[in-house]
DNA sequence: CATCTTCACGTAAACTTATGCATAGCAAAG
DNA sequence: CTTTGCTATGCATAAGTTTACGTGAAGATG
């Protein structure tokens, strides 16, 4: 039975990610299309387990990415992807920070990374890969915070 | 008619620095005892307008101190007061950095403050505002962000 | 087995916050 | 002195989240 749980918790994982979830609402929905029935009672109380966090734009967010999150919003200048490369344009004299965060998140699509001044490469498994890694920066650029 | 507005704010202002606020509901209660009756709705506005912060421990706080904060709650181990004197423990190595995000915030209470390695030393005009300083940094310390 | 304990969960209620709508107060224009 | 327009606000209610309570499943224990 717990295994349920962690199987649900990892899905929430993944959908937080991917996609700008609101609501706890569009969680239950979310989770529901990947096969997890549950209530939105259930979504509270693994967003309280799992320390989710909403931002003041309305946006949950794993804490674990939170800080992640603040530099790329703050450093990052722009993303561009060649097939399962990607690249990562920053502010002068940041990107090996922002590099070490993006280690520190520990996403399931990076390989590994490598920094220079203002630019970050990213290697990724595949295209696909590199595409959700893409959507997953991008989304954060978006966040204040 | 934005007399009354502004008035209002810098109340709500103090209120937050000085209490723990955790629902608008109870900011509603403080400002009436201060002379301001207004509704929930007003405050709700009022707290979008400031920008004000509901942290993850669930209390309000200014925007413009949400640096301190986050410095003071992992950076400061202790805080004693001698009269209008309030002196902060730090982590070595810290306390500038920790009086630069102090002066920035622009408290009241503050003359100066004096940074060494791991103590600063902060003057204020009265031992009610030492009183008053020394609860506001504990305040901060309380939270985890 | 029978009973007890624990844990995850759904339901419904309580709580907290945001918002549509109507109105009052004030100011500028006519 | 009206009319028009704008801002701040209250009221009622919607939207969103948390929580008290009860239930059932899965294990321990005797």
């Amino acid at each position: 039975m717990a295994r349920k749980r962690s199987g649900r918790q990892d899905a929430i994982r993944d959908i937080v990610r991917n996609k700008s979830i609101k609501t706890q609402r569009m969680l239950v929905d979310e989770l529901r299309t990947e096969g997890f029935a549950c209530t939105q009672a259930t979504v509270s109380r693994d967003i309280a387990d799992m320390g989710l966090r909403k931002l003041p734009e309305g946006v949950y967010v794993l804490s674990e990415d939170l800080h992640l999150q603040r530099m790329v919003a703050d450093l990052v200048i722009e993303v561009v992807r060649a097939q399962n490369l990607v690249l990562i344009k920053t502010r002068p004299g940041t990107a090996s920070g922002i590099a070490d965060a993006l280690d520190a998140a520990d996403l399931p699509d990076v390989l590994g990374s490598l920094a220079g001044d203002d630019t970050i490469l990213v290697v990724t498994p595949s295209d696909e890969n590199g595409e959700r890694l893409e959507a997953i920066i991008k989304k954060l650029c978006l966040l204040a915070q």
